[in-house]
DNA sequence: CTTGACCCTGTAGTAACTCCAGGGTCCATG
DNA sequence: CATGGACCCTGGAGTTACTACAGGGTCAAG
């Protein structure tokens, strides 16, 4: 059960990616050149399905491949002590709380939409902007 | 009030974008052509603001330029009957809430680390790849 | 009246994919 | 055993969403 043996179509039907989207990765280093068969295959493992499906998802929640990889150096160096990267993991932190903050805001008003919508209310009283509108009460926007 | 009159590049410190990016957004239709200055300089309003405010926002959270599109569409027809895009609003939130699902995931995985740094504790214990893993509770993975 | 900060248009470059051409591999079926 | 369709290979061009010049105009301060 370690090892799976995936073709590089199936690894990418289990993690929703694109078969060039695979070898883009190997290409750059974010996913390690896997076993080939005798006919130059890529074979892949467990441990490719892992990595790339949190590649995939911290790329989906817009992060740049940057920050993934940062990530990904946090989890491969097992003996690095961990106050040399404390400072990447809060800031890291602070990110992903305000895109969730961000992403709250978006998820009521798409509700409320929704439920106006069952009501048969009109576009007008849509407030979707105004949800993601300049915050007063922090002042700042977008980094 | 309702008329600050910025230039481009006051618009973009209020909204944190670069100048060329508001330029570009303006050259594809999401942001519309502003008023001119007698020597030719965009100048912005009030509504400019919020759009783009928005428009960044929502692109910051991983979504295309093609969903902004799409919400902008939503707020900009303010006469439509809402039937007919309930699909696209409840579409967008599953996507929104499956991201605050992941989002919340790796914040309280960023969170654990930065506990553990605290303590003088080693990358070892970097579960941060799981916490992205492929979820078994719900079977599939990203888009 | 010039100088530095800021604006204009237009084009070229970058990041992160995505698609395609031209060709090899694998295997189920005739 | 051959052969055709599904899948794989490499290398290179195209797409999206910016980002960075180049070459030049505008404007307020000194």
């Amino acid at each position: 059960m370690a090892n799976p043996e995936l073709s590089i179509g199936a690894l990418g039907k289990l993690t929703g990616t694109k078969v060039e989207t695979i070898r883009f990765y190997e290409k750059i280093g974010v996913l390690p050149a896997p076993a080939r068969t005798a006919g130059n295959y890529r074979s892949y493992g467990h441990d490719h399905v892992r990595r790339l499906t949190f590649v995939r998802r911290v790329r989906d929640l817009g992060f740049p491949l940057e920050t993934v990889r940062a990530m990904l150096d946090l989890a491969d160096q097992p003996d690095r002590p961990c106050g040399e990267v404390d400072a990447l993991v809060v800031e890291q932190l602070r990110e992903v709380e305000r895109k969730i903050a961000d992403l709250e805001r978006l998820r009521d008003e798409l509700d409320r939409l929704a439920h106006q919508c069952r009501r048969g209310g009109r576009m007008a009283e849509c407030r979707i902007i105004e949800a993601l509108s300049p915050h007063h009460e922090d002042g700042r926007c977008c980094p």
